[in-house]
DNA sequence: CATACGTTTAGACAAGTATCTAAGGGAGCT
DNA sequence: AGCTCCCTTAGATACTTGTCTAAACGTATG
């Protein structure tokens, strides 16, 4: 993973709210824009705009069916950043685990 | 592992610059900080910023002798920040694992 | 003691970004 | 077609923060 793409996960991870919302959708596939937007505190605008961050950062897939908007977690791409972080910083001096090359 | 200590640990994993260091540190242990100076294109006063951040999350633990400040990177800490990334997203709606109760 | 060296702190500045309001789009309903 | 609903985009604003310079601090050493 080259450091660009494993910045922009990491980033989007930082922010509370952002973190909250990806939360959310962790625990049910397929959630409704609507239920983020009531059950969080912040304006639908910015809802969306850390959407579109999580997307980016393909934390999450985007689903739309007529007006209504779904989204769903993608846990590779999670469990493709905590393998880079091991890889980066647990490795140490010792050799490190060659298996997992580039997820 | 509490919100504001988690969000600690992930804006401190978020800056480039700050993980590289931390990425360095992690290559050897007790690692001066006249090598993170050398190696880094940034000022002193701006690595000393990063790495107080990164000690305050407790990636890192610092020593000191005589003029010389020494860093190691505490692989639990990450290793329970992983383990919390899990544990919020990765557990779903499936029964969550209950072994790692609060690292 | 004075000087030099490695590091930290203070203060300032600039870039990034989280947030809001207001306006724009698209999809369904009447 | 017109209206309403859900969501996105644009633009503005305020806050956070990464970075620098300059000054201070602590520790050795001449």
């Amino acid at each position: 993973m080259d450091d660009t793409r494993f910045n922009l996960i990491a980033k989007a991870l930082a922010d509370p709210q952002r973190f909250a919302i990806l939360q959310r959708i962790a625990q049910q596939d397929d959630c409704p824009c609507m239920a983020l937007v009531d059950e969080c505190s912040i304006t639908q605008a910015t809802i969306s705009h850390h959407l579109k961050e999580l997307a980016g950062a393909e934390l999450i897939s985007a689903r739309r069916e007529g007006k209504c908007g779904y989204f769903t977690l993608k846990p590779e791409t999670l469990a493709a950043y905590q393998a880079e972080l091991s890889r980066r910083l647990l490795s140490g001096s010792e050799a490190v685990a060659p298996k997992g090359r580039s997820v």
